[in-house]
This record gives C-alpha cells, structure tokens and sequence, in this order.
DNA sequence: GGATTTGGCTACTCGCGCGTAACCTTACGC
DNA sequence: GCGTAAGGTTACGCGCGAGTAGCCAAATCC
C-alpha cells in the first residue's frame, strides 16, 4: 500500500451538521453498551463511519464528546417530558402525560436511556450533573404530590415528600431499565401500570394513611 | 537509594486472611468511587496499605479482584436481608423485616452498596451477574406479593406481578441511594418510610383499584 | 480558473496502568 | 539451628488507546 490508489469517490461528502449527528449516535450507542472507559474512541469512530481524527476536530476530546452526548440525550428527554406535562392541568393529568412522555422516549432511545442512567450515574467526571438532573425532575414530582396536596387541604412535611417523590422517581426508573430489556413491551402500557401504582400508592401515602412497625 | 537500608521492620506481617479483607475493603472502596476502569491496582494497593504483587498474588487480576468484591458484598446482602425476613412470617411482616435489614446493610456498607448498584450495573463483564441477583431478586418480592394476594383469594397477572415488584424492588433501591448520600439519614426511618409507600401503595393496587387513562 | 475553505485520511507519539520477574526476610516446623 | 514456606518488596515489560502531525481532495467563492 506504498502507492495511493486514486480510487474512485466511493463515499460522499457530508456536511458538518450530519456527520456530527452520526458521531454522537455512534457515541451514544457505544457508550451506553461498554461505559466512558471502555469505550474507545476508534471504535465510535468506526461505528460512525468516519475516521478518528474527524470526531476529534468536530466534537473534541473522548470526556467533551461524553458530554455532548450527555447534554443530547438529555436535553431531548427533559423536552419530551416537559412539552406533555404542562403545568396547568391537573396533577394526575400532568403525572400521567409525563409518565407517557417519559416512557414514549425510553422506548424511542433505549441507548440514550442506558447511558444516562446506567453509565453517567457511576461514572466520576459526569455523576454530579447526572444527579443534579435527577435532584431537579425530584423536586419537580415533589411540588406537583405538594400542590395536590394543598389543594385538598392537607400538608406533609418536606423531607417526607422528597422522599416519596425519590420513591415515585425510582420505581420509574425500574421500570424504564425493565422496558429497556424487553423489546417487545409497549412503553403505553408500561407508563399505565407505573401510572396505577404511582398515583394510587402516592394518594393513599399521602392522604394521611399510615403503616406503623409492629412492637417487635 | 542503591543500597538497600537495612530499615528497621516498621510495619508487622499479617496472616493472609487479614490481608484479604485489608485488600478487599480497599478495593470495594476505590472501585465504588472510580468504577472498574478509572480503579487503579496501584491505588488499590496503597489504599490496602500494601504492594501491588500482594494483591496479585492473594486476589488475582483485577476482574477476578471485582468479582470477589462483589461477590462479599453480595453476599453480605443477602445473607442480611435473608435472615431477617423468615419465610413463614406474614407478609407484611416479612417485608418489613427484609427492608429494615436492607436499608441497615446500605446505611453500614455504603461503599459496598454503591459499588453493587452505581457500577458493576453498568460495567460489562459485570452486569449480566448483577442483574441475574436483581432478577431474583424481584422473583422474591413478586412471590411475597402473589402469595399475600391468595391468601386473600384474589389473582393477578404473572406480568402484572413482575412489573409491580420491579417498581417496588426499583423504589426501595432510589431510597437506598438517597440514604447513601445523605449520612444523617436513620435507615431505620428510611426503611418505615418505604414500607408505607410499598404496603399501602402495593395494598391498594393489587386490592383491585385501578387507574384508567383518561379519553385522550 | 485559481485561491481558499471544508471534509477527510494514514500513520504516528507517548503515557498510563496491568501484570510479572526476581529477590528479600521473618516466622515456624521439627 | 536450620530448611522451607509464607509474607513482602522494587523495578520493570509491554500493549492499548487517547490524542496529533501532516497531507490530500473536493466544493465553493469571486
């Protein structure tokens, strides 16, 4: 291979705009399969189809290409969630579009899913801002149980209501990694049944009924 | 430093099961803050308060090292959870029992917890294994569930059944986080807490309520 | 139709960290 | 008291993968 063969243009040229979007799938799915480390920036590069040194001028280093995919992901999750939960409905009609919202793009980006939740949690640089995400959309479920709450006359305490809304927030999260891991389930579906359990659970809980520890 | 000083023995020599659980404490500790990859051997050592050829020699290489990490702190779980919850106890009771043990083991091994459910999940090599002990896991609760629920002469769905317990099992494990990063938490408060939002949340659903989407 | 910008490649350097070879020394069996 | 196993060390080989230098070619501008 001393000689360059001028072979024929096989491949075309794309602009910026696209080839970075196929840089970031790639990531996207490499990342979420192998983790931040073990995912190696020439097999993003292959799966882009492109050569390493493109991902490097248009996306940057392996932790900025990270958090691009990061911030993506994200952002088109919080969109999702936030275009179909408008603030003005009722609390179960806004918990139940959020949930189908939330459940519609867990289905629709299961790699997007894993690598925000299976890979960013742990991994050092990226925890923090992966957990300050999480703390909002917490705090968001715990106004909306606060104001379901006021609105019928009743009042709990603060930590009380993070730590039902960590629970409301965690049992979806069980459930999106359980709908990740079934491809054939239906993501309407599964938002029904965490919808039932939420709602119904949350209003019990909160309606003032209580489970004490036997004597022991 | 050509010549060796002849320095006096400063530290003392220990047994090798010493050692090895010197070793594993390290391990567990900088594998849940860096993760598998970012761990270093070297750092694992220093930490164990001894030279890397130890660690080789009583552990082996670093996945065999992970893997008996996890599998100490596994089995440290569920020896915990397993002897508080008898199987011929009533079922509230018995998931009263198991999630106070439960929330006792994340409170005292917090690195142990972290290292089970923030990395090895999404490590490769590791996550097939963890998810099989999770996937018992849920097996466990459901069992717990349909069991109370004949007891009571009703049936559910074998499906229905999972997906409740993955909530639950997913609800119980965003608590433990939250007492993981919150070391004034009382995980046996937290625990109470969780046991409300399971036995009243799980209570009601699976007494027969539902709730259904609206027309939209 | 030249100049320049934009898309693209091959082929390297270099450091980090796993795993080991070779060697030392204290305790214990007998 | 002396051989040998068990506890311990320093110092290195070596591969893998992040990041780069340097170069080529097709659009695009004017």
């Amino acid at each position: 291979m001393l000689a360059r063969v001028s072979s024929a243009p096989t491949f075309k040229r794309l602009p910026r705009a696209v080839r970075e979007q196929q840089m970031l799938d790639a990531a996207v799915k490499v990342f979420s399969r192998r983790g931040f480390h073990a995912a190696s920036m020439d097999e993003i590069a292959e799966d882009a189809g492109i050569s390493k040194p493109m991902v490097y001028a248009y996306l940057g280093t392996k932790e900025e290409l990270f958090i691009a995919c990061l911030h993506r992901e994200g952002t088109r999750m919080t969109q999702a969630i936030a275009g179909a939960a408008a603030p003005d409905l009722p609390a179960d009609e806004r918990l139940w579009r959020g949930l189908r919202a939330f459940f519609g793009f867990v289905g629709a980006h299961r790699d997007g899913w894993a690598m925000l939740y299976r890979q960013a949690r742990g991994t050092q640089p990226f925890a923090g801002e992966l957990a300050a995400m999480r703390a909002r959309l917490v705090e968001v479920v715990a106004g909306m149980l606060d104001h379901a709450l006021r609105a019928e006359g009743r009042e709990v305490g603060e930590t009380e209501l993070e730590v039902v809304a960590y629970a409301l927030v965690g049992a979806t999260e069980s459930l999106a990694d359980w709908l990740a891991d079934h491809p054939e389930a239906d993501p309407e579906k599964t938002a029904t049944r965490m919808m039932n359990a939420a709602w119904l659970g949350a209003g019990q809980l909160l309606g003032g009924a209580t489970w004490r520890p036997p004597a022991n």
